[in-house]
DNA sequence: CAGTTATTTATAATCATTCTAACATGATAT
DNA sequence: ATATCATGTTAGAATGATTATAAATAACTG
């Protein structure tokens, strides 16, 4: 049900076509965040990267997501009680499923989140991005045992 | 369809139930948070108050703002794009329709989201608060006119 | 009232993110 | 190729919303 990961090459592809160069960071900056399986914020992707890029600047990761997240290959995901970004490769819209207690995210693919963007839509006559994603938060299954 | 705007009498009363105590500052920015009809920020509560409570340090604004979302009787709203917290009075689950043009944001009840949650809780095995909202991003009918 | 605790205040500290300016790199045009 | 120009990267400084601290104040208890 879910779609499949975006390739490197498709990722770089659309930089390219939207007149962006191809540099060697970028192209780490988007290998991490496929490296990645699930919602990683920058100072995660730049700790990755530690390793193989060391020189690679804090501000470069930043660009590079905000870059990301312009071209809507990217979906930046605002999470109440964090106070670091958090980034979805998955821009197919879908839920987020955050635990209030660990932090933990689940997706959820569905396609009464399509009905409701729908209704929203027509109601509110905004005109939605069309890979809108929604957050949601509570108690993952380990957490709420804990309690 | 929209559940009546919650009354200062029940907010304090459930601030004391909760052995927090009822002060006058708390029930200043209760009163600011009942006035403004939108979806406040905490500067946006301690300017308002700066005519009748000019002492009141903006410390006490976080720290109310923080019991009340607690205790759940509002909820936190972090935007994409806005370095301030929006904080939504109405704990009824919503759908939080933002500008990302202009930041305006507009509300939408509908009885999909409670269906779009009960799927999400089942699928995922999440406890969901029962006073979960969402927020969507696009743009308002103004700013799509001016593109 | 006196004793205890919660709250408020002013101020400083935190820290994720953005800005700046110098340098480096890649593309383009002679 | 070499010069030129635009774009990207870097280290470090600045920003600014929020949180922490500690002293002063206000509310509750008996
Ligand atoms: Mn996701
Ligand atoms: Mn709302
Ligand atoms: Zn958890
Ligand atoms: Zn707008």
């Amino acid at each position: 049900m879910e779609p499949a990961k975006p390739q490197l090459n498709s990722l770089l592809a659309k930089l390219e076509e939207a007149g962006k160069r191809v540099t060697s960071q970028r192209i780490a900056v988007c290998e991490a965040l496929l490296a990645h399986n699930g919602h990683p914020t920058a100072a995660e992707i730049w700790q990755h990267l530690q390793g193989q890029h060391p020189a690679m600047s804090q501000a470069t990761v930043y660009n590079t997501l905000s870059a990301l997240e312009e071209l809507q290959l990217i979906r930046a995901l605002d999470i109440v009680g964090e106070n670091h970004t958090h980034y979805d490769l998955c821009v197919h819209p879908h839920v987020n499923v955050v635990c209030t207690r660990c932090g933990t995210i689940a997706d959820v693919h569905t396609d009464t989140l399509e009905a409701l963007l729908g209704l929203v839509s027509a109601r509110s006559s905004y005109q939605l991005a069309p890979q809108d994603g929604v957050i949601v938060y509570g108690l993952c299954p380990a957490c709420s045992a804990k309690l």
